[in-house]
DNA sequence: ACGTAATCACTAATATATGAGCGATTAAAA
DNA sequence: TTTTAATCGCTCATATATTAGTGATTACGT
């Protein structure tokens, strides 16, 4: 009865890939009292200007949830503005304040100075190759891939959470 | 005055590929209502046999401080279990349960059937060469690259916490 | 032997991640 | 138009991430 994974960590390459090139980056937003999440979306509004939480959210991979609370503390500490969107009272547009966009050009150039220093180190033309491979690796990953099936019932014995469900929820006002 | 970053977002690259991976194997997952933490715990103790949590911590890139907890939720609902190794009180070993065990023999079979999905459409090749890709970056990342020099005093005026630290700490027992 | 620094797993506090679900609004169906 | 379904940002509870720091133990220099 083989029970070992006969394949590699993919994830976990992807995990260490991720953890080892940001080592070089944490420094610097460090250094500026940014939070990793707080950077991301600092540099998708400085790419794409305004967006709405749930772009910000798949650009950033981050949950809708923890969205909620990282841009409360953002505009908490003047770094985005929320306003609601005339014609939909739903939806919300963020901005980088004037404070974020001030933040973003003296940040800019050490990232960029430090993108220098891997590409020295890794090769500009392997750089190139890599985000090509993962860009296609993306995209086929979100477009066609099968699912196993899985059993109706849970095979494991499922001991989680001890409090039943939960009450509340909705919206502030 | 260029306050725009001229390089691609190259770890946002790494998070959407991890995360558009993830999307295939996290039903599997939550189906035996395991963590994606846990699952990285359980999947190195099998391919690797007993580790230390040091160990543990770098490859499965969770910290300290985090693995403490998950551990010790493991070992609650009886996923593995945590030894004192003799010679040295400070270190530890972690093994996986008879239960883990059990439960990783049934887990594996759908986490390569599901490889073999996602070998189907991206191809077989091409994961072997972003893997190795992978791997020299990481090791070109972790050897031999410079940091940018940091002003002495941070510009950005870094409104934290409120609360001044904190006492306690230290082990258990 | 002895003091000192290095290791190791851990605690504490706060920020973020995850799964479930909700109120308000808008779009689509009947 | 009225009912119904879909969207959107959000709250709640619990698990994990991050930074700082602690006690117990071990390795090391003198």
């Amino acid at each position: 009865m083989k029970n070992k994974i006969a394949n590699r960590n993919l994830p976990q390459l992807f995990l260490r890939a991720r953890g080892s090139l940001m080592s070089h980056f944490r420094p610097i937003l460090s250094h500026f009292g940014l939070t990793d999440q707080q950077w991301r979306i600092l540099r998708v509004l400085d790419e794409y200007g305004q967006l709405e939480p749930r772009e910000l959210c798949e650009m950033c991979q981050i949950l809708s949830p923890s969205m909620a609370g990282v841009l409360a503390r953002m505009e908490e500490i003047d770094l985005i503005s929320r306003s609601p969107m005339k014609g939909d009272q739903r939806r919300v547009l963020v901005n980088l304040s004037g404070h974020g966009t001030q933040l973003m050009s003296e940040i800019a150039p050490l990232i960029d100075s430090q993108y220098q220093h891997i590409e020295q180190s890794f090769g500009k033309q392997a750089i190139a190759d890599l985000i090509l491979a993962l860009e296609e690796f993306i995209q086929a990953s979100e477009d066609t891939v099968q699912h196993v099936e899985l059993e109706a019932r849970p095979p494991a014995t499922k001991i989680r959470s001890k409090n039943p469900p939960h009450p509340g929820g909705g919206r502030n006002k």
